[in-house]
DNA sequence: GTTGATTGCACAACCGATGGTGCAGCGTCA
DNA sequence: TGACGCTGCACCATCGGTTGTGCAATCAAC
């Protein structure tokens, strides 16, 4: 309706008879250091919520170079893993009274690059970077303005870094996956989907090949890792090259995602029941929907919440500057 | 490192030999209004890389009463279809240089009001008011503070809402349902879950309701309609409920939102695969796993990005101001 | 009744960018 | 040569809180 002016301290000041620095204490809980009586503090207050006022935080930011925002990047939001960590790192955020501004990058380095000036630009007090694709420039720019930062998910080599223990999920899966196809060609157990640059696809294909070597005595092929990206269609397509490839359906399926997974299931489904006999199917990365399908799928669900509060553990701590990586343990669902 | 300030326009100003205002309005652009000379402006920009400069939003905005920001609050981040508004939120919002702020309400009333006062004081541009369980005292709350706001998923009575048609969805869906029914006991078309206060849930029984009586002639009894909630575990004994007391599988399901279906879902995957013979199953909201099930899915898919986008032309044109209420229509995936 | 400590608040500088205004210097034309 | 206009930049107030400092008034003690 009217175009006034949002109620200021001057405004709550000269309503009250004070002086606008008295007030100011007065609405940020600094009155008691200060001195003020409580008789006072009281009555501004009271005209204060009477003429609402609401404080500045651009002004109360520049002066005190502490905005009260908290940022992140990561990926995207529409995906189940990374929206839970977005639910997680609201959590904290809001524990800590700091505002949460959780951007999306789009696994683009330039626009992660630009997304963080943006966040810097507007003084976050905190970032965390999660699944930068290249998260080592983006720590040279927080150091720059000298803002605490850490790495989520992907780890970076100049702060400290929190990531799921993709190797030890990528074993336990592939151990499963090895349990469920029996005694039956165990050779013929494949990896699809994943970056092969990807430190997280690396770790996951480290955790197959050495359980492969340990339970079979033999190490797989290169044909049996097809780190073809995170798409559904590249998936789709390397699963039906595959199928081609062997003349028969494959003992074990390590499908790296849940996005992969939907390219891959356009597969399945196509197959006779009788396929799904020897064949057992495992996903790194969860999806409630998945263990409803007419074919058991063992998951790997990394754990966001966790994830988030270590890496508020070890801001909180100042253990942030030292690039170490924390490891945290995927569960099993199966 | 060092914990060196930022560089300011002060500092290269003084590096440059120019006054800060000189070096200001070359850096923000509006030096061609003010007849700075192009030799000087590239050479103050030239200083002002190599200083490292970045723009302090807050001093800015302060000063402009515009902080490049942008406010969403929505009930939950971890669901596909807030998730995917997120998404579109921002790919819209980097389209105008403002810088999202998506925030998560939980479907808590109070929650809301506390994060809309959160981001009203941090200066938001614009505030998208999405799922709000209750938008009107939030958007007095922007009234006050002069801020251009919009709902959007949800409707209110002060400003303009953008919503899916809900009734145009239930009624594609309970058509659906219907013809695949066939003939058998339409009586028997049963709606499951959501909130009977909720406006989508009225709609979307709405819908149900009159398709029932255009098609089959008589109106559902109450005891077709069970708005249980919203949670899995609600949907599921309600489920559960209904086939005791029928003694036998309805012959249609609408179940409203993938959350309660992962609850149905319990229920149905122990049915024997004859149960599924007379039985359709659709689902007001979408999830790709979900057509991947053991029987086939009907799913209303709600258009985020539309949604999105419609809210940001009504911004765009000043009409969010009139409390009207634009709807968006979902389609219909079978 | 004077000194000294304490209470309770006002004053003013400051954070960094912005934009209205002022004013030299130069060219132009009569 | 002087009036005039234009160019190119500097000066300074301002946005709204925050905080170090200053200073009257009050109180206690001798």
């Amino acid at each position: 309706m009217e175009p006034k002016r949002k109620t200021t301290i001057y405004d709550v000041a000269t309503a009250s008879g004070v002086s606008a620095s008295t007030v100011g204490s007065i609405l940020n809980g600094s009155w008691g250091r200060r001195r003020i009586s409580k008789d006072l503090a009281e009555r501004v207050l009271g005209v204060a919520t009477t003429l609402g006022y609401r404080q500045n935080r651009q002004a109360s930011a520049l002066r005190t170079q502490r905005s009260g925002l908290i940022g992140m990047i990561l990926p995207l939001h529409d995906n189940r893993y990374f929206s839970s960590m977005s639910q997680a790192f609201e959590a904290e955020a809001r524990k800590r009274d700091l505002c949460p501004m959780v951007v999306s990058t789009l696994r683009d380095p330039e626009l992660e690059k630009r997304t963080v000036a943006t966040l810097l630009s507007h003084n976050v007090d905190l970032l965390f970077i999660a699944g930068a694709t290249d998260p080592d420039p983006l720590s040279r720019m927080c150091a720059e303005a000298g803002i605490p930062h850490i790495n989520v998910d992907l780890p970076g080599s100049l702060a400290a870094s929190v990531v799921t223990d993709n190797y030890f999920g990528a074993c336990e899966l592939t151990r499963c996956l090895l349990a469920r196809a029996g005694t039956s060609a165990p050779a013929t157990m494949h990896f699809i989907g994943g970056i092969p640059t990807d430190f997280n696809t690396t770790e996951r294909v480290r955790g197959f090949h050495d359980v492969l070597i340990a339970e079979t005595g033999a190490a797989p092929d290169p044909g049996q890792i097809d780190t073809c990206g995170y798409g559904p269609d590249e998936a789709e397509r390397a699963l039906r090259t595959l199928l081609d490839r062997l003349g028969a359906v494959p003992s074990g399926l390590f499908v790296n995602s849940t996005i992969a997974f939907e390219g891959v299931f356009r597969v399945l489904k196509e197959l006779p029941d009788e396929a799904f006999r020897g064949l057992s199917v495992g996903c790194f990365d969860w999806d409630p929907f998945l263990s409803h399908l007419h074919f058991p799928v063992a998951m790997v669900r990394q754990n966001a919440d966790r994830m988030i509060a270590a890496a508020f553990e070890l801001i909180d701590n100042q253990k942030a500057v030292d690039p170490r990586i924390t490891f945290v343990k995927p569960s099993l669902i199966s």
